[in-house]
RNA sequence: GGCCCCGUCGUCUAGAGGCCUAGGACACGGCCCUUUCAAGGCCGCGACACGGGUUCGAAUCCCGUCGGGGUCACCA
């Protein structure tokens, strides 16, 4: 029974890197498109001339690309490049009655606002067409008029296939905006026109359009367009209940920054200036704590106060992969944020998604985004993924991680940590964990506590000592040898195993964790670890 | 505040009137394994927001209350 094709599209604006809840708008797309072998389009909604930069388009699509969210048209769709369609299609509203220029300035409208809030009802813009001599008077002024659509006044109703029948009252009907002064036009113009044209069948996006269907609903007929099927997804939140990627984050940033600038002595201003932030955005987000920065700028604050993104609450894409994730467990992950398969499945694979993802099992209520089961699902992943898949990961990880020495590993070497750290939940831990094994032996850095504790305190020094007479001459250098030697050297002195590796442990690696110690020991070499202890006696 | 949507363990969810003494996963607690950190094994704790109906029977249907989210831009 084969269900009709669709063709659906992800469209975000490029205002900044993407975040959970757009890769898990544009994961539900895919799926669906894929599902019913329909067609994945990406469009790039750049109508936002202050907000939109090239960068952040390169980066939306390489974090999808990343998440290997393939879209369909090798040609994107670039709104700031289709004006003239626009401009027609609005030209041709205007003609037909259907749309007018507006002149009111912002103060105006404010005004209006206001007094519909104190009336405490809502404010619906409704004042139809200017006379040409009024139009002409604003002209000669100097004002910039808008184009505004006359929304019928009536009742609309529309069926979203996640949240059902959804109304509209008819007296909220209003003339909203579809060109605005700079000449773009605006989201709801170019989102009707562009689906409209690229055959879209069906818009799968965020809760936070359901109401604006509406609006694109009599543009469509006002267009003689076909109605796509809508689904309105939910929200994802914070485990605080704010909205992902809002308050959790910025929070954490604000408390760093307050940090840094006591400490650092600076006012505001220079922290503003060294992030290239504008000041005035600085100092009110420093001074109301409801106040956020965008991402953009949270990132050049970040760095200027030294806040590495690992130590944040992970929301870009961007983060998980820079933290070792798979993109496999992240999509798994999101795919239940809103959708289940039903029954006790969970764990799937990519292909088990597309196979099992209907809209109509598509849930209706806001999920919070939980970190802890989203890594226990990556440390299956993990668990399971095939060796070489884990190398091509890490690769990937160490790409945008340039500053591990791990960088100068090869693939073999790679496979080799993985292997011994196996069980690991991130690949950063695989990263951090064994960087030991690529500094110089000269600039291990031993943790006070960790000699104090395993070396003072529990006749570690001896231990080594003893251990290095019985490494310098032992035959073969691999992990099974060094076992075995030590395990007999443990036994005759009779000590517990415990007592022996930690001191192993610390000389060459300089704290109390580590790879499994005679794997890490085989990994460095004879000559680098007898160097290491050597170091390390030298403490006593 | 107006309008729209939502409400099952701490969290994500299964559940489409009797299969429910409500299932799974993560988290949490305990035990086991163990050279560190993990991973793993076993056991356990734990929810139908509240109040009215409808029905022989309600987590499932209806109404109300409360709670949460969205939206009211020349941003998308």
């Amino acid at each position: 029974m084969p269900t009709p094709a669709v063709v659906d599209r992800f469209a975000p604006s490029p205002t900044g890197y993407l975040h959970v809840g757009g890769a898990r708008t544009a994961l539900f797309n895919w799926l669906l498109a894929r599902h019913t072998g329909g067609r994945f389009l990406l469009r790039i909604e750049d109508t936002d001339l202050a907000r939109s930069t090239e960068q952040a388009m390169l980066q939306l699509l390489e974090d999808l690309r990343w998440l290997g969210l393939q879209w369909d048209n090798a040609d994107l769709v670039f709104q700031s490049r289709r004006l003239d369609v626009y401009n027609r299609l609005i030209d041709d509203l205007i003609a037909r009655g259907l749309a007018y220029k507006a002149y009111d300035t912002t103060e105006e409208l404010d005004a209006m606002r206001k007094e519909a809030e104190k009336a405490r009802r809502q404010f619906v813009y409704r004042r139809g067409p200017v006379s040409a001599e009024e139009a002409a008077r604003h002209e000669a002024q100097g004002r910039v008029p808008v184009v505004r659509f006359i929304m019928p006044v009536q009742e609309y109703r529309f069926t979203d296939e996640v949240l059902g029948e959804i109304a509209l009252p008819a007296d909220e009907a209003d003339h909203f905006v579809i060109r605005k002064s700079d000449g773009m036009p605006t989201y709801h113009f170019a989102v009707v026109v562009d689906d409209a044209e690229m055959g879209i069948t069906h818009v799968l996006r965020g809760q936070e359009h359901t109401k604006n269907t509406f609006r694109h609903i009599a543009l469509q007929e006002a267009l003689g367009y076909a109605r796509p099927a809508y689904a309105h997804l939910t929200t994802i939140q914070n485990p605080d209940g704010s909205k992902m990627g809002k308050r959790d984050r910025d929070k954490a940033v604000r408390q760093r920054a307050q940090e840094w600038l006591k400490s650092s002595k600076k006012a505001p201003a220079e922290l503003a200036s060294l992030a290239k932030v504008l000041e005035e955005r600085v100092a009110t987000w420093l001074a109301d704590s409801k106040k956020q920065l965008d991402i953009p700028e949270q990132l050049a604050v970040i760095h200027v106060i030294g806040l590495s993104s690992a130590e944040l609450p992970e929301i870009l894409i961007h983060d998980f992969r820079k933290n070792g994730y798979l993109p496999e467990a992240l999509l798994n992950f999101l795919a239940l944020l809103g959708w289940s398969p039903g029954g006790d499945r969970e764990r799937m694979s990519m292909g088990e998604m597309v196979q099992l993802f209907s809209l109509d099992r598509v849930g209706k209520s806001n999920p919070k985004f939980d970190r802890a089961k989203l890594l226990a699902f990556n440390t299956e992943a993990a668990a399971a993924a095939p060796i070489e898949r884990l190398v091509n990961a890490f690769r990937d990880y160490l790409s945008v991680n340039p500053e591990s020495p791990l960088n100068n590993a090869d693939d073999a070497a790679l496979a080799k940590l993985l292997q011994m750290k196996k069980g690991f939940r991130l690949l950063r831990e695989v990263d951090e964990a064994s960087r030991f094994l690529f500094t110089p032996d000269e600039q291990i850095v031993y943790a006070p506590d960790a000699v104090e504790k395993v070396l003072r305190k529990q006749n570690g020094f001896a231990v080594l000592k003893d251990l290095r007479g019985i490494l310098v001459s032992l035959h073969e250098w691999t992990a099974g040898e060094l076992d075995a030697a030590v395990k007999q050297y443990a036994e005759q002195k009779g000590l517990g195993l415990g007592k022996v590796a930690q001191p192993l442990r610390v000389a060459v690696s300089g704290t109390t964790i580590s790879p499994p110690i005679f794997e890490s020991l085989e990994f460095l070499g004879r000559e680098r670890t007898l160097a290491r202890i050597d170091r390390c006696l030298a403490l006593e």
